[in-house]
DNA sequence: CTGAAAGCGCTTACAG
DNA sequence: CTGAAAGCGCTTACAG
């Protein structure tokens, strides 16, 4: 039913061996004549190649699969859009997964990348646990994480923003500008980047003495519209003057939700953000922003991934610097 | 060096086809002897079974490919998200490859879509021409298009919100509301939805006689931020109190460059966008737009693809009726 | 309850 | 310049 070399080399009147020289560009020992008569025959019966019985010998497809966590947050569009474009200038594809927080599509993620039709992995901001008990061991060899290093994926090759500054660099810049009255909000997953970004935020502010404890300070929710909202009344309540949001997402939702209620950023309360994503340049007000300068993120992983694939060595580990972008949701105030 | 079906065999003491069995759980015949002596030699070897193989024979691997033009605007990752959960429920897992408006991409998409790896197809926003060209006809029996019909493509199945109708109720809001010097803004590529959208607006403003021009009152600019911003600068420079975006994402863009330059929305300026996007609510703004209905369009989708798996027949083309949203974005005005 | 054999559609030494 | 043959790693009638 499906045409095959076969049929092609029939109607030519070749050798399936020739047929597949020819469409392979192998044609140099190929005369003309026969080059053409395979040509023809392939449009005339509408032949394309079966890829799987051609990976599976040639075991090469020049697919790469990207794993992320949800398409919603821009971090992670963004992040796909630049390795999208940076690989295809290398000759191979991208497909990203989503895996939307649930572990069934998870699962099959990590069945895709053992399965061989992928010649390589990047992952973001995955269930370590998860990955450690199901991944084929032979596949960390082709993948490359992007979060937060943990001890327990030690063959891992890992780029990301170093997390624990970025924490710091916003709780410097609001006590910089006077902010003593903090808290974070985050998610309530423990996403390992979001919680190294707290752990330096909060080791900050113990250094010059600010009050700021995993308790009272860390506020979580489902990253919903509605549970962002939340925190908005919470701020609000508690007389909050600076807020540490672990990614830019949060943060809009949040300026959105205190808007709504009569408050004004950065008058009334002061917003810190985390990656400085792209699309927040559609949004009304310059979100200030610990910049995880995803293109050097995106980059970082795409020279590891390639020297993986060449069977390189390399580092295993790519902590990229953060730096603090200042838009103008933070006001400075004085007590 | 990867073990294959072979290896588990040996270890295991019995036949390719035995291991194979158990491993599919087709073990009904199979002694429960045999079957744990199969599961250990298959865990102690660390075997995972190579897709590829498996697929070339059983032409299954229930997963399907979802095509779409960039991962920035927050339609295409909606949709991709609903589809992704819907397929997920039907125990499908689905990858998506983002174009970004590369000719080159779009070509392995469509080579990946041809290679048989995928069982079925979403593509949303597509070049016709292209896909006519390089698709496999027998890819077109497995495949939903997400986008403004084209009579080029008479074999395709369609589903899509009915732009001619949303571009209408755009502009008799805009001109209930009291508006008469509009404006369009669009992307300069001409997208089938965005065309049929304006189409629509002119349409019904020629009917009531409000003056409306393809040449002076249709804007365009590729949609990176400085061209959006440029269409800011033309709405000011021209005094215009109402403008239609083609997609949310401009009218963000607009509404933030309109700001910038100190005019204020809807006090000075009317917007409304078009597909309601769940990120809009984000955004400090409840922007009024054009809703196209995302998951009905999502569901129509899963529905006929599904059907088309299932061999079995479906109407050609499902057009979802939008709503109009209305946020805070456009105001009455009297004159 | 189990296995030998054919076949999925391709590529690639090898021989001529 | 061209082709027969083996093999990629699996599944699935078929036979026993």
């Amino acid at each position: 039913m499906t045409t095959t070399i076969k049929d092609v080399a029939r109607e030519a009147g070749c050798s399936p061996t020739t047929v597949s020289l020819v469409l392979n560009k192998q044609e140099n020992r190929i005369s003309e004549e026969t080059k053409r008569k395979v040509i023809k025959a392939a449009e005339k019966l509408n032949y394309t190649r079966n890829e799987l019985a051609r990976n599976l010998v040639r075991k090469k497809s020049n697919l790469i699969a990207m794993i992320v966590p949800d398409l919603i947050n821009p971090y992670y569009t963004e992040i796909s859009n630049h390795i999208i474009n940076g690989f295809a200038k290398l000759g191979y594809t991208v497909m990203v997964l989503s895996t939307n927080n649930d572990v069934r599509i998870e699962d099959s993620g990590l069945e895709i990348l053992n399965n061989g039709f992928f010649e390589g992995g990047i992952a973001v901001s995955i269930d370590f646990e998860n990955f450690k008990n199901k991944l084929n061991p032979k596949v960390y060899e082709k993948l490359v994480v992007l979060e937060e290093v943990q001890d327990i994926m030690e063959d891992i090759h890992v780029v990301t923003t170093d997390n624990y500054k970025g924490g710091r660099l916003a709780a410097k810049y609001l006590s910089d500008m006077g902010h003593k009255r903090l808290i974070c909000c985050t998610s309530l997953d423990k996403v390992p980047n979001h919680e190294k970004r707290l752990e330096g935020f909060g080791s900050y502010l113990h250094e010059i003495g600010v009050e700021f404890d995993d308790y009272n300070s860390i506020l979580r929710s489902n990253l919903e519209i509605d549970g962002i909202e939340m925190f908005a009344e919470y701020v609000i309540s508690e007389d909050v003057t600076g807020v540490f949001c672990v990614n830019d997402l949060i943060a809009l939702g949040l300026i959105s939700g205190l808007r709504k209620r009569g408050k004004r950023v950065p008058e009334d309360v002061s917003i810190i953000g985390y990656d400085n994503a792209y699309l927040n340049r559609f949004y009304s007000s310059d979100l200030t922003s610990v910049d995880s300068q995803i293109k050097r993120i995106s980059r970082g992983a795409i020279n590891i991934l390639t020297s993986l694939l060449d069977e390189e060595k390399c580092e295993k580990i790519n902590l990229v610097p953060p730096i603090l972008h200042e838009g103008e949701t933070v006001k400075r105030i004085d007590e």
